[in-house]
DNA sequence: ATAATTGTATTGTGCACTTAATACAGTCAT
DNA sequence: ATGACTGTATTAAGTGCACAATACAATTAT
């Protein structure tokens, strides 16, 4: 479990992020309690008060709610969790596409791109 | 050319990478002089501080240089260019590819996924 | 020469994010 | 009942980003 940060985008959205796709690829399962704040503040190596806000955020998602003084737990909503995992996906994709489309390459350039990609798994290449 | 910005990162940054872009895909050509800080930053309609942060931030790159009371201009290393978008592009792959798997996808998912995204090229379709 | 245009620098203000240090009310185990 | 947990709230401090309003030196156009 490794909570890296991008230094350049808000913690507390980069939590929320993490933990969706938590849930989304079933590391935290449909019902399944959550650590409290506290703990996962501690994992994670931030505020508290920083995990509040994140785990507040993700509850507008649907994907978590509080029962007030026992916790929070993952939606029972199976179907719900496989829809937005699908929904994620086809998203990733369309920016894939238009970040390509942004640098003047065409969308059938993706299938060779993802042929070299596959090849080499080296180099994680910043900028310059 | 519309210039608009993610609210959850720094504007300075999304000019970077904006006109860094244009670069790349040969909307600035090389040797090509920008137009100044100021008339960059009303066209983007941000303030010129903040574009005058961008664009120092775009030289450590080595794509653009300062002409220091004549102006900016595109490097005119059109290799460098060239060479740079192939890593781009690279690199977006190789992150498109990191997000599937973060998803719990594999990446043989993605061959199905490109193909069902450029067949509907509709709903934007924000989280929830 | 004069005026306009270049990049650059400075000072101040407002705002959001993050951390720290507490505090409180409700639940649960003992 | 006591103590340890839950989520939640508050106040204070420090930091970075963005904007506003100027200012200056050097080049270019007139």
């Amino acid at each position: 479990m490794v909570w890296s940060f991008d230094a350049d985008r808000p913690i507390y959205l980069q939590l929320v992020e993490h933990i969706q796709q938590k849930i989304l690829n079933g590391e935290f399962q449909p019902g399944e309690k959550l650590p409290s704040v506290r703990d996962l503040a501690a994992t994670a190596a931030v505020n508290p008060n920083t995990m509040q806000k994140a785990l507040a955020e993700l509850e507008r998602g649907g994907l978590v709610f509080t029962q007030r003084t026992s916790g929070r737990f993952i939606t029972q909503d199976a179907a719900k969790i496989a829809r937005l995992r699908e929904r994620a996906a086809l998203n990733l994709t369309r920016r894939f596409l238009a970040d390509l489309t942004s640098l003047g390459l065409p969308p059938s350039a993706a299938a060779a791109l993802l042929a070299a990609a596959q090849k080499s798994e080296n180099r994680s290449d910043v900028s310059d």
